[in-house]
DNA sequence: CGGACAGTTGAATCAAATCAACAAACGTGG
DNA sequence: CCACGTTTGTTGATTTGATTCAACTGTCCG
């Protein structure tokens, strides 16, 4: 069931130039550190969108960095149904994993540039240099912090609470917190909130009712100051 | 509307003897090594049923070690709904944070006693070693894991299927995987699961029902082989 | 212009929550 | 060891929020 994408992957020389909407979060020295090892130590590739990047079962060889675009984490049921398990934006690391295959796969949802390092590379970067490895880990807790976030969400929130959420969390994350540009599509949405994609449209109708938010275009959405508070 | 617990945390002079129940997973040379650290740098204490061992917005000083027991990682609402993100049993490492301050809290299930050391000596310890560093790594991921593997649980899966999954994911943790024992109450349950307690009771009812369980005790639950099998 | 997606809206259905009672297990003290 | 109160777990009736099924609208791109 599942949706056949484009296997497009290019090579690209890599580029020097920070990527510009990254940073979010307090340790920025960690992550330039990150940046510039991707940078020395790998290859860029650009994919367009939906194409794979790599597949669940698939040999957990790479490391990614998210130069420009978004990415997201999901996991296939029996059944067809998806769940998104994240999205990853500009200047986050994915791809690192506990086992030796990947456990999810992950998926362009915008055309993407990214840096990629070979894993054993980055570990034996990080077994050198303390700071790299202290950077590694501060940016697996920051998603074990965001992933307990959104199991609290999945748990206890009803639809409207999860959209809402969700709106506020892209926002910050891309930088512009009142006026968002979702770079996913209202399934994606669905697939990582455990709503279908007649609900998420229903909540993003009530919440416009409501004036917790306006529409300016399906895919930008203005976050009204009252909603921003309620945080 | 958080329930009053007994803060009766007392020191205990450690032990040496490895933990019975412990060692899930491939790493346990790594495990070893992280359990030997927490012997030599941590002091262990004891918890009793329900105490809390530290709270949201805390400051996170210390990283913990179950030598047995279980604990609860867990969020409140503002409505006094509680999210459990995820139980510790024996072996398990638990407190390390993104941030200077625990994001959630952490209580006894059952008592339990528990390793502690400060995250600065733990730190500087896999700074010094990067066998140490690279066997924290391996536990964040493997946390990442789990969380992801929840994640698709709370927002895909039916009741009956959370339920289900979530014994045979105790059994193995206890390594008991087809007698299982299960420490937490039924709203411990709920609260992990995004049910309520009800719904809980229910399905179990149900899955016994259909044979694929069988209560020996309300807290002592046999997985039939089919269950165990459909996994 | 027309075909394919992407998104919205409506009506009917269903799974889980809620409200309410009851039963079983536990622990404490007489 | 048993009586009693408390906690924990189960079951039933009803309600409700989200899903499903279905139709329709808007938008992008050849």
């Amino acid at each position: 069931m599942r949706l056949a994408v484009l296997n497009a992957v290019h090579t690209l020389p890599a580029r020097r130039s920070a990527p510009p909407t990254a940073c979010t979060g307090p340790d920025l020295s960690h992550r330039q550190l990150l940046e510039d090892l991707f940078e020395d130590l790998g290859h860029a590739i650009v994919c367009e969108r939906n194409a794979p990047i790599f597949d669940e079962e698939e040999a957990a060889n790479s490391v990614y960095l998210v130069v420009s675009g978004t990415v997201r984490i999901c996991k296939f049921m029996e059944d067809g149904r998806r769940q998104i398990g994240g999205f990853h934006f500009a200047g986050d690391i994915f791809g690192f994993e506990y086992g030796a295959r990947h456990a999810f796969c992950a998926e362009a949802v915008s055309a993407c540039r990214l840096l990629v390092v070979r894993r054993t590379a980055l570990m034996d970067a990080a077994a050198r240099d303390a700071e790299l490895g202290s950077a590694l880990w501060m940016l697996a807790n920051r998603e074990l912090h965001r992933m307990n976030e959104h199991m609290v969400l999945l748990g206890r929130a009803s639809a409207a609470d999860r959209v809402m959420a969700f709106l506020r969390s892209v926002g910050e994350r891309l930088q512009s917190p009142s006026v968002v540009e979702i770079p996913m599509s209202r399934q994606d949405m669905a697939d990582h909130l455990g709503l279908n994609i007649e609900t998420v449209s229903r909540m993003i109708t009530h919440l416009r009712g409501e004036g917790a938010i306006a529409l300016e275009g399906t895919r930008r959405i203005r976050l009204k100051d009252a909603a921003l508070m309620a945080a």
